[in-house]
DNA sequence: CTATGTGAATTTATTCACAGCA
DNA sequence: TGCTGTGAATAAATTCACATAG
């Protein structure tokens, strides 16, 4: 199955190979086996090998996986090669957490700016991003900043979006509990959190398998 | 298809249903098509009437669904009928983030306990709620709550995972980028933010529908 | 005449089982 | 012998098309 398109249910699947490979290059494991990287991440060892399997074969039959050439092949399918410049918008107490966090290293990820409509906050640094004023959007074009996040409040998440969207993003991951509308030429990823909390009752407590997704 | 067994992709999706009936609801909004609804939330009309007959007949052909009997349903297969009370563990950037958000009242979720490790946070207020030692998690036991939210750093979330288990607590929401190890009968969701962002390059910026999910 | 509800068709994804390589 | 890679089988989800109800 080498030449292939990849499913889309696979490429939900590649971050969470990549955050298991990084973890183990770390570890300073070399290769693992279908099986032993299926216990570490929860997914069936079979679907790990179809999935790798789309992306042509680097795989050792009796050994397994080389670690390197896995990461390797995993961030050039994401597009994860170059660092991605990402833009932060509204740095309250979601922004704020956004910018300390520091799990955005291991995607090539880095907040590379930061935009507030508070006056009080402009000009002040938080977790050593300066917070620029959110009129100035529009230098995100200059600055060749392609990936946004919204972070502000439900009722001006969609005109961040236009603004963010005019000043030539391309991708936006959006932490509003609401729906954006923008071109189709931009892809939109929302999390609203409490929806996701929401399916939890839902599967508590009865006896399926634990499948953490 | 009245007697069956609900998808579990029409269950991921019935918190936007709910989501979307809710803010139409708060509108003033009695009664929506399934085309109508479709253009809201962004989901083929089909697809919603077929997950909508899942859960018997209620829709009046002609007119559309109407909106309280549709929240009702949701709510119910989503075990959502009841105020669920809602422990927090690390109140943090995130934490603080997530004490502040009222999004999580349309599901039906209170935060009703904050738990910190660090003695300077113990005793002091956060939107409201009292930040409580974390040493005193077991006192969830006798509090009758059953959903925990981890926002502690990766580090110490398996820790807090079994201490919340310990406590009785049968679902939880993970925030820390790690797989969390419980036993079957504790469903984990987690949120990994980064790895959702690690999507977005994928999809940036060849012209597919922009599905936002 | 409009909009639902659902069998049937189609597409997509998962799972199996095993041939073949190191 | 151990583990990969993949066709084939199975299962699941989506999409269609239309009979039927208000």
């Amino acid at each position: 199955m080498r030449y292939h398109r990849i499913p889309d249910e696979t490429v939900r699947r590649l971050p969470i190979y990549l955050r298991g490979a990084t973890y183990l290059s770390r570890q300073g494991v070399r290769s693992i086996s279908s099986q032993k990287l299926a216990a570490l991440i929860r997914i069936n060892a079979w679907q790990i090998r179809k999935d790798f399997s789309y992306f042509g074969d680097f795989g050792t039959p009796g050994v397994g996986y080389d670690i390197a050439t896995l990461i390797k092949h995993v961030k050039k399918i994401l597009k994860l090669e170059a660092v991605h410049k990402t833009a932060l918008v509204g740095v309250g107490n979601l922004g704020s957490a956004l910018l300390a966090y520091t799990g955005f290293g291991v995607y090539g990820f880095q907040i590379a700016a930061a935009f507030d409509a508070d006056k009080r906050k402009i000009g002040k640094k938080k977790s050593g991003v300066l917070i620029e004023d959110a009129a100035e959007l529009h230098s995100l074009k200059e600055r060749k900043i392609k990936l946004g996040i919204i972070a502000v409040p439900e009722d001006s998440a969609q005109d961040v979006a236009d603004e963010l969207v005019g000043a030539g993003v391309n991708g936006i991951l959006n932490f509003a509990p609401r729906y954006i509308v923008v071109s189709k030429k931009v892809k939109v990823i929302t999390i609203d959190i409490a929806m996701d909390l929401a399916r939890l009752p839902y599967y508590v407590p009865a006896g399926e398998p634990n499948q953490q997704r």
